[in-house]
Order: C-alpha cells, then structure tokens, then sequence
RNA sequence: GGGCUCAUGGUCUAGCGGUUAUGACGGCGCUCUCACACAGCGCAGAUCACCGGUUCAAAUCCGGUUGAGCCCA
C-alpha cells in the first residue's frame, strides 16, 4: 500500500497527452464526455468504481493508440447545494438576499469539490486535471445560456401557461424525471354531492380541491348511474356539497373512470393528477386555480382560503361534516408523487413556464438511438422505453437561485421576450439589458425599458452540454467540427432518462446529430444485500476507507472483474481483499522474474517456452479485443486466470531450473510474458503495472502501447494445456500422499506421451529420476 | 396494470446445445518447498429457481410459472 501510494505521488504531476492546453484545433481526438459528478458530501462508493471504470476506458484508449481528451467536471448547479444551505442557515432560501445566498452557495460548495477531487485522483482517474470545468463558472454557463438562445432562433423554445408538477417546498415546477412515487397513508373520503334531485356520492383523496371542480363523471355502463346521462352528456348537473356550493358542473359519461374505485363516481379538479389535466383538455374544461404558488389555497378556495394544502385537506373534511355531507372517511394507502429532492408531495399547478419542445423530436430521437453504439447494446431499449413515454415538452425554468440564468429580458410596456447575442454570461436579475436589445427597443412595440428574468434553467439544461463542452462548441470551431459527435458518454444506467435522454435531444435540436458515437452504461453500485446504495438510504460504504485499506489498484480490479458491463454489481470487501491478493501474487511473480536479466529472443525456444508464449497470445488478443469493444471484464479475468492459473503455477516452475542456470530460452520467455501481462493490465491496475514496467525496463508503461503477439508461435500449442495442468496435479499429488517434499526427486512417474516435448521441462521441474 | 432485466455451491461469478459445470470469497485439512503463508496443494459444498416443450443430447434454445431488481402508468 505504502508502495501504491508512492506511486500515486510520482504520478501525480504527470499529465498525460492530450490535455485542453495542447491538443490542436485540428486535431482528431477520442473524447469521454466523464460524467460532472455533484459534489455533495462523501462520494458514492459506487460510483468512485464507475469513474475508475472510465479511466480504464481512457487509459485502454490511450494505449490502443489513440489520443485522448479525457476531461472532468463538476456539476454544481443545483437544489442540493441550496437545500445544504437553507438547513445550515435554517432559513428559506427567499429571504435571503440573492446574490448574498450565492456566495454561500458556492463557498459550500467548494468544499465539497475538493474532497472529490482528491477521491477521483487517488482512485487513479487520469483526467486533464489543469482543466477541471465546473457547470457554474461563467464560462459554463455562457455555454448552457448559448445553447438556450440558438435553441429560441431555431423555434425550439416555447414558452406556456400549463399544469406542471411542481413542488410547493423547492417552489418551483419540476420536470416528470424528478418525480417518484411513493405510498403513503392516507384518507379516502365519501362525499354526499346531489344530481337533480338525488344524492351522489362521489369518494376522493383530495377533498379540498372541491372548490376547484369543473365536471363529474361516470362510467358509461355503470348501472349505478345509467338514469343520469344518456350515454355521454349528462341528464343533470352536480351541485358542489355545501359549503362548497352553490355551484353546479357538468355530468359526463367517460369509459376512462374506474367503476371499481370508490362510489364509480369521480370529480375532476384542477388538478388532483395528471388525469385530471386530460379531462380538462378533452371537454374543455376552464380550470380554477385552487391552490397556489405557496402551496396555500386561493380565494377560489372559498372557506379554505390561506390554508395550506394538507391542512385544508383536514378542515374540508371538517366543514363538509358540519353540513352533513361525509358519508364516511376510510383510512388508505396511495401512490403519492412525491418531488424527488424534497420528498413533498408535488402538485399540478398552471405556471407559465419556458419548454425546450421534445414532443415532436421523439421520432428522430428514436432513430438517433439506433445510430449509436451502445454497450451494451441490451442498454438501447432504457432509452427506447423512455422515449415512448414522453408527452409533454421540456420544462427547462425553475424558480430557484443557485442555477444558470435564462437569459431573457422582458419589455416593460408589453412583457414581449428579448433574447441577448451568445457568447457572454448573462445574470438577467440584476444585470440591465445588454445595449443591442436596449438600442433596437422592443421588437413589438418598440419601447425602451426592460427588465430582466428572474428564473433559471433546470440543472439537466447545463449538464446535457457536456458533450458540446468537451468538444469545444464554445471555444474552437475547428476542434468541434473535427470531434462531434462526442466519442464516447460513459453513465449509469439510472440516468438515461435524464442525462442522456436530454443531451441527445439538444444534440439533436442543435446540431441535427447523435450527440455520441458510443454510449457505455454501467449498472448500479448495490450495497452487499443487492440494495441500491444511495445517499438517502445511508447504506454508503466510505470509498476512502476501501482504498486506505485495499488500495486503488486492487478497488480497481476488483471493479473491473466483478460483473459485466451494465449489470449492477454488490460492492462486498472481501472480493476487493481477494483482487488484492491477485496483485500481491502478480507483484511477487514480478520480483522473482527481475531477478534474472532478461535476454533476447534467442533462435530456438525451448517447447516449454513456446508452449506459454501460445497461452500468451491467446490472452494477448482476447484482452485487446475486450478493451476495444469497453470490456473489462474480459481482460481483467483473463489476465487472472492466465498469470494466477496457468503461469504461475506451472510454467515459472517449468522454467525455473533452466532460469537459474542461465538459460536465454528460458529468461527471454519469462521476461516477455511478464512485459505483455503488465501492459495488458496497465489501464486497470495503473500504479503496479507502473512500478513493474518501470523496474522491468524503466519505460513509462502509459505511454506504452498494448504488446502484440509473439510471432512464429503455433497457436495450437495451447492443446497441450490441460495434459500439462493434469501431470503436474498428478505428481503434486503423488508427493503429498507420499508424505514428501515438492522438491523431492520422485521415482517411476512415466510421462504421458502427448506431453513428450515437454519432457524434459517435466523432469526437471518434479525432480522425476 | 405495462415494459425491461435477472435467477448457477453459504456468497459472488464463468458458461450461450455434448464440460468430471469455471473461477473467486468464505469453510475444512495438510505443507514455512530455494518469488510469494498477501503462498501452495488437497477436500467438502450445486438435482444450474420451478413446470412443460424442441433435440440423439439443454444450465445453455422455446413456452409458461414463481421470485427479485429497475423503469413507467
């Protein structure tokens, strides 16, 4: 450990090229589009094993003979770091001042940034490190700003008054990703409505939306109801239960209503959910905005004005039995959307709101997805799943702080939208308008005052321009024109709704491409019991304390050798204790081979040589092959199997008597297979393959290139493995039971006859007389 | 309710029509053999989730069942 760590400091300046300060503008590159982490307290073990997996893609890269422009950054914009500060602060986020509340919001997040940092680079990551990005400097945002005014001059940009969820604790709308659904308890309530001139019972969740109905509905072959409609529109209207009253709405017949839930009779309320939303579309419904901004109920609450939600929900139930009107209140569970951040139930609120439009993208998204290489291809179908189930646009404004501004001025006289030139960074809510909207004046009514916007952009709208960052779209044309679409985007798979989803879609708005020639999804870090680790749920395991005590290279073996690519895989430290021990077993293999010079190859190889140089090979070119399709797996078990099955055991002891006495054959072949295994394992195990390489022959191995094949080498000599594994059992065996020595000399052992060139070799190693 | 994925010794994993079913971790036993006890050898431990089908032959292909995970409604 002590050794890695030395390691670790000696490359710790080494920068390995190409980096943003001298790649050339012309120049074609292989460019990971490394995921921006969030920094935000301690760093998810699983996901320090994702990045290391990344480096082992760039570092693989590297040594395939590519150039590599391998950037990191940090996604820092966001609810979470406010969410920090409001509970450091204990105070909402409102009453601060705001450019007081950023300051706080970046100072916190410094630290954060930091301790990550350290993680990605003690975990090995070979990352540009002089060029670290983060999604809120003013040069990132610019980019993100950029990206939303070319979108906006290309029709892209709409903006509207429609539901949204929203969540009235983060206060502001959100999109459909950062949604989940949980259950949760709650009360089902059986109101007394009257239809003409009898009662209707109508049972609902939402008693204090009441005020918010516009229609009632049935389904059109529920016997209950069949006098009341006549097959569609209503015989009646409904009259709203007292206090709620006097008002009617409309009865319709709809084939939408669940006969089975409640009474068969339903309300519609804008909004209870998202079916409520269609059914004001679909009869044209004039929704009456209940419940507010501040998740307190409106004046068009009647009795329940300023109370907020959930209380109203208890004095609706309140009031409505004071008149009479509950039937009955049975408790109930039910999914509950709830805002992923804050956990608050979100509501459907009509907000205007700017939307990025996806809706009619979706089609072409679908064939954006089939020009990509995904790895593994199975990990396409998320993508495909996904696309299926959008049918709103993109929400992209938030009502929050710590976020990049939209970059849109108002005109003061008739609230028509200004967008600004691209390229500077805009902070419309307490900049003035930039002089060239100033000087032209409103392009509708020509007035000269403007105020700027006070919303920002959903997060998501800064980190799907990474791809456009680490190719340069803001900065060198000739760079982004030699390198988009991105080479490839490494992610976890809990995020392809999200990250990717969005970053193709703006690729694809903006530049009529896929944003990436290959996608890499990787599976979830689970903790031991197959639970998805997550902050949340406080089952992390610390990854300092898993490399303080194993070490990065052994974490990233381990990472690497445990589960293919796109499967989740358990984090479990006695299988990173055993990769471990691999590379103490790799590394004691390697002092004892530095013992003997190494020679060159001589004309004739002794069988035993030629024999191990066949498996070579074999490992040679099923390594390579991996690395070339992002396969790790391969590599890593195979270079296990070859120097921890086959090598060590039987060929070093095959050719250690003629080592020792010298033989070139011998110490050529040793030496050789040494230098291959070394390099093939070099992107996964950086600081040992370094140490080793550079003892061996004082290169620096990530500047190397993975070895070739050793030629002239019959690869059918492999045949001969499992005979000679077999023998040497055998004979182990025979002394064990015999109660001798391995070095003993053993009689009377006759040597199969398929193994006749290796006889020798045989002999020699059993001490066989 | 729908979609996707998965199901192999105590745990994890390989296998992708014919193997004594791979290897790792853990367990047990033996050995400090001149690179390595962070080692080596050996042993025990799996009716390859269940039920059908295809086939001379299935862990492997097909259908269904059950269970788990993820995503969506």
């Amino acid at each position: 450990m002590r050794a890695e760590l030395a390691v670790v400091e000696e490359l710790r300046g080494q920068r390995l090229e190409p980096t943003f300060a001298t790649v050339r503008p012309d120049e074609r590159c292989f460019v990971i589009d490394t995921p921006p982490p969030y920094p935000s307290g301690r760093w998810h073990i699983g996901a320090v094993a994702h990045y290391a997996l990344i480096d082992v893609i760039a570092r693989s890269r590297r040594m395939l003979g590519e150039r590599v422009l391998f950037p990191f950054g940090l996604d820092r914009n966001g609810i979470n770091i406010e969410l920090v500060v409001e509970k450091k602060h204990n105070r909402k986020m409102d009453t601060f001042d705001r450019a007081e509340f950023l300051k706080l919001c970046e100072q916190e997040i410094e630290q954060f940034s930091k301790d990550l940092v350290a993680t990605a680079q003690r975990v090995g990551m070979s990352c540009d490190w002089d060029h670290v990005y983060k999604t809120d400097a003013p040069e990132f945002r610019a980019l993100t700003q950029r990206t939303f005014i070319e979108l906006w001059h290309k029709g892209q940009v709409v903006q509207e008054l429609r539901p949204n969820n929203y969540c009235p604790d983060c206060r502001t709308t959100i999109a459909d990703a950062e949604v989940l659904r949980e259950e949760r308890p709650g009360k089902l309530v059986e109101v007394r409505w009257r239809a003409g001139s009898e009662e209707l019972l109508i049972a609902t969740t939402r008693p204090e939306l009441i005020p918010a109905c516009q229609a009632v509905l049935v389904h059109p072959e529920d016997a209950r109801y069949q006098h009341l409609h006549d097959g569609k529109q209503g015989r009646v209207e409904v009259a709203l239960p007292q206090p709620f009253g006097p008002r009617s709405v409309p009865l319709f017949a709809d084939p939408s209503v669940d006969q089975a839930f409640g009474t068969g009779a339903m309300m519609v309320c804008s909004y209870g959910d998202f079916s409520d939303v269609d059914k004001f579309r679909k009869f044209g419904l004039q929704p009456i905005a209940a419940l507010g901004p501040d998740g307190k109920m409106t004046e068009a609450a009647g009795p329940l004005h300023g109370e907020h939600v959930k209380k109203a929900r208890d004095k609706a139930i309140e009031l409505l039995q004071a008149q009479g009107n509950v039937a009955a209140v049975k408790a109930t569970q039910q999914q509950v959307p709830i805002c992923e951040r804050s956990k608050t139930p979100i509501e459907i609120i009509s907000l205007k709101e700017w939307y990025v439009k996806q809706v009619e993208a979706v089609e072409d998204l679908r064939r954006v997805a089939e020009r990509i290489d995904f790895h593994p291809a199975k990990h396409r179908q998320i993508l495909l799943d996904w696309l299926d189930t959008i049918t709103i646009d993109w929400p992209v404004s938030r009502r929050r702080y710590y976020h990049t501004e939209i970059p849109i001025w108002y005109c003061k006289a008739c609230r028509e939208p200004h967008v600004p030139k691209p390229g500077p960074y805009y902070q419309p809510w307490r900049q003035g308008a930039p002089t060239e909207i100033q000087q032209a004046g409103c392009r509708t009514c020509h007035a000269t005052e403007f105020e700027g916007e006070t919303k920002v952009f959903d997060t998501w709208m800064d980190s799907s321009g990474s791809n456009l960052w680490c190719t340069r779209y803001q900065d060198e044309p000739g760079f982004f024109a030699q390198n988009f679409p991105c080479s490839i985007r490494p992610q976890g798979r809990d995020i392809v709704r999200t990250w990717l989803h969005y970053t193709l879609l703006k690729s694809w708005l903006l530049r009529g491409q896929p944003g990436f020639q290959h996608v890499w999804i990787t599976g979830l870090g689970m903790d031991e019991k197959g639970r998805k680790m997550s902050k949340s749920l406080g089952n992390v395991i610390e990854p300092g304390v898993i490399l303080d005590e194993y070490g990065a290279d052994a974490f990233r073996f381990w990472a690497a050798s445990e589960s293919t690519i796109g499967d989740d895989f358990r984090i479990s430290k006695d299988r990173i204790a055993g990769a471990k021990k691999f590379l103490s077993k790799l590394h004691n293999v390697a002092r004892f081979i530095s013992t003997f010079e190494d020679e060159p190859r001589p004309a004739q190889l002794d069988p035993a040589d030629q024999w191990i140089l066949a498996e070579l090979n074999r490992v040679v070119a099923d390594c390579v092959e991996g690395y070339q399709q992002f396969d790790f797996f391969t590599p890593s078990n195979s270079l296990r199997n070859f120097v921890w099955n086959t090598f060590a055991p039987h060929y070093v002891e095959m050719a250690k008597k003629r080592a020792y006495a010298g033989d070139p054959s011998a110490r050529y072949t040793l030496h050789a297979a040494l230098r291959s295994v070394v390099l093939l394992l070099a992107p996964v195990c950086p600081f040992i393959a370094h140490r080793i390489h550079a003892e061996l022959s004082g290169g620096k191995v990530h500047e190397a290139r993975f070895p070739g094949q050793v030629v002239g080498i019959d690869p059918a000599l492999t045949k001969a493995t499992p005979a000679i594994e077999a023998f040497n059992s055998d004979v182990w065996k025979r002394k064990k039971e015999q109660g001798l020595p391995l070095n003993a000399t053993l009689a009377g052992v006759s040597i199969p006859e398929g193994l006749a060139p290796y006889r020798a070799a045989l002999a020699a190693m059993h001490n066989l007389t």
